[in-house]
RNA sequence: GACCCCAUCGUCUAGCCUGGCCCAGGACGUAUCCCUUUCACGGAUAAAACGCGGGUUCGAAUCCCGCUGGGGUCACCA
């Protein structure tokens, strides 16, 4: 295939929404994988839902999963600009030809008059669809009318629309992953493109924007396909169509579409702000690794064809293609990103997962030497599933842990016996030396202690130490804490019980 | 309501195009066991799915039709 131009058309009414970022992720791949481009348009048309802060997160949470644009507003390129709000120049043009041509027209109905419109409609079992007796208006009306203040306008008129084909009462188009798709031509309305003449709608400004920045590809959710009729009636008026390669004589669209399955929420609807957290931003700040959110998402409604589930980027890139895809939605299930997280987390350098995880830790962490914070990095690095779960469980590294005196005790063993299992353990401390490894200190122990007293002897120890039900080894984290405040710690214990 | 899309374990999926190798494979999760002072890691085992009904065929998860079910879209939002 001759290299590809793709696009992600977000618009910036909230921050970068995973649904976007995974459409953003198969496009990215898709050109990747074909020495594409990979092209970023900020569709931000409608100026009052608009904000250049939702901007900023958008280009934000793309950069921080590895998916950078080739063109976009950021990065330039021969199509600019790439954000509909400076492109009214453009789209005039074309709504103007439109008009002279009589293919679309100025309608003067009211919301209220539409809107009750499609309520009979609906009532009646009869598609909602408004076709416009306006588009007969002449243009000494159409003045008149505009002069006298009217709202108004601007249509497509459906009925323009002749294919040539011998589908002729269907719009059809090609579909990489669901092969043909039709629409009945006569169930649609005269649809809006333009609120004025330099404010397009949405379903003009795409066609318009993918046509000029030389889009080969439209890759995006499944919830556009019912827009695509529209949108190619706009394309087929402007004359923009390639000749069938079928030979039946149909219009064919500009470029080739592919209509990804969505992504759902638990409940098997579509992915939404009630489902829980629906931003890229969210994922981040709970300590989801980028790596792991990209690959978690390609896996969703996508497989190599193969076995493998931990698939970094290169690989990803290699494998890719839209054959493989699946036709319907997938719940974006947070369990398996846990675990997916949880196996990325592991591949880090333990330098590494300090860098990306020390924003996690428990403030006092910065009193310490960095030898002190990456040995607790890396007693904890392979248990985590999130890196924000660190500071929780590292507390006890860095101040003195507080406990109930009960969690000392191993099964039913008395405070005696509690007692007698601290102070064993202080009088193996007493003989080591004050910076023992983790090997020395857990041999003094084996050599000291036999199979039986294990659970006896380590659990008050552990406790002693972590004040925590669950923590890793007792050795472990004495060899960190140092024998001294190993020593203070079992001492504190003693006085409780 | 109209139109459109979809349908394999609870979840993500392989297999479907090119019917037999599938009494359906992998992964997450779950359960049990091993390792083990606890947690986690690691290892092992188990339960768990072709929505239903017709048809085509010697043979269907795979092809066709219908039904049912789920979802999406119907804005002067994108």
């Amino acid at each position: 295939m001759s290299a590809p131009r793709v696009r992600i058309a977000p618009s910036p009414t909230g921050n970068l929404h995973v649904g976007t970022a995974r459409a953003a992720l198969f496009n990215y791949l898709f050109a990747k994988h074909y020495n594409g481009t990979f092209i970023l348009r900020i569709e931000d048309t409608d100026v009052r839902r608009s904000d250049k802060k939702y901007e900023q997160n958008i280009f934000k949470g793309l950069r921080w999963l590895g998916i950078d644009p080739d063109e976009g507003p950021e990065q330039g390129g021969p199509y600019g600009p790439y954000r509909q709000s400076e492109r009214a120049a453009t789209y005039g043009k074309y709504i103007r030809q439109l008009l002279e041509a009589g293919k679309a027209f100025y309608c003067f109905h009211t919301k209220e008059e539409l809107e009750s419109e499609k309520k009979e409609q609906m009532q009646n079992k009869l598609p909602a669809r408004h076709v416009c007796e306006h588009k007969a208006f002449s243009r000494e009306e159409i003045e008149q009318k505009k002069v006298s203040g009217r709202e108004s306008i601007i249509r497509f008129d459906v009925s323009t629309y002749q294919d040539p084909g011998p589908h002729n009462p269907q719009i059809t188009f090609q579909d990489i992953i669901r092969d043909q798709v039709h629409f009945f031509t006569r169930l649609l309305g005269d649809f809006s493109i333009a609120k004025s003449l330099d404010v397009p709608l949405y379903n003009f400004a795409v066609v318009i924007d993918d046509y000029e920045m030389k889009i080969t590809h439209v890759i995006r959710g499944e919830d556009h396909i019912p827009n695509t009729p529209k949108q190619l009636l706009i394309a087929w008026a402007l004359g923009w169509t390639q000749k069938s390669t079928d030979g039946v004589g149909d219009l064919q669209a500009p470029w080739t579409y592919a209509h990804l399955p969505l992504i759902l929420g638990p409940d098997r609807s579509k992915l939404s702000k009630r489902h829980g957290a629906t931003s890229v931003d969210e994922y981040r700040s709970q300590g989801y690794l980028p790596e792991a959110l990209f690959n978690f998402m390609a896996l969703l409604g996508w497989s190599p064809g193969d076995d493998r589930e931990i698939l970094p980027k290169k690989d990803l890139i290699e494998a890719f293609s839209l054959m493989h895809m699946q036709h319907s939605g997938a719940i974006f299930d947070t369990t398996k990103l846990d675990w997916m997280n949880s196996e990325y987390i592991k591949k880090l350098t333990t330098k590494q997962f300090f860098n990306d995880s020390g924003g996690f830790f428990p403030p006092e962490h910065t009193d310490y030497d960095e030898r002190y914070n990456l040995s607790v990095s890396a007693v904890e690095q392979p248990r985590l599933k999130k890196l924000s779960d660190i500071g929780e469980r590292t507390g006890y590294f860095y101040r003195q842990p507080e406990y109930e005196r009960e969690l000392l005790r191993w099964k039913n063993t008395s405070d005696a016996e509690i007692l007698n299992s601290l102070r064993r353990s202080e009088d193996i401390l007493a003989k080591l030396d004050s910076s023992s490894s983790k090997e020395a200190i857990e041999k003094a122990f084996l050599d000291e202690i036999g199979e039986r007293d294990k659970g006896p002897l380590l659990w008050p120890l552990r406790v002693a130490l972590s004040g925590k039900k669950a923590s890793p080894g007792p050795f472990e984290i004495m060899a960190i804490l140092g024998i001294d405040e190993s020593r203070n710690r079992i001492n504190a214990a003693q006085k409780l019980i």
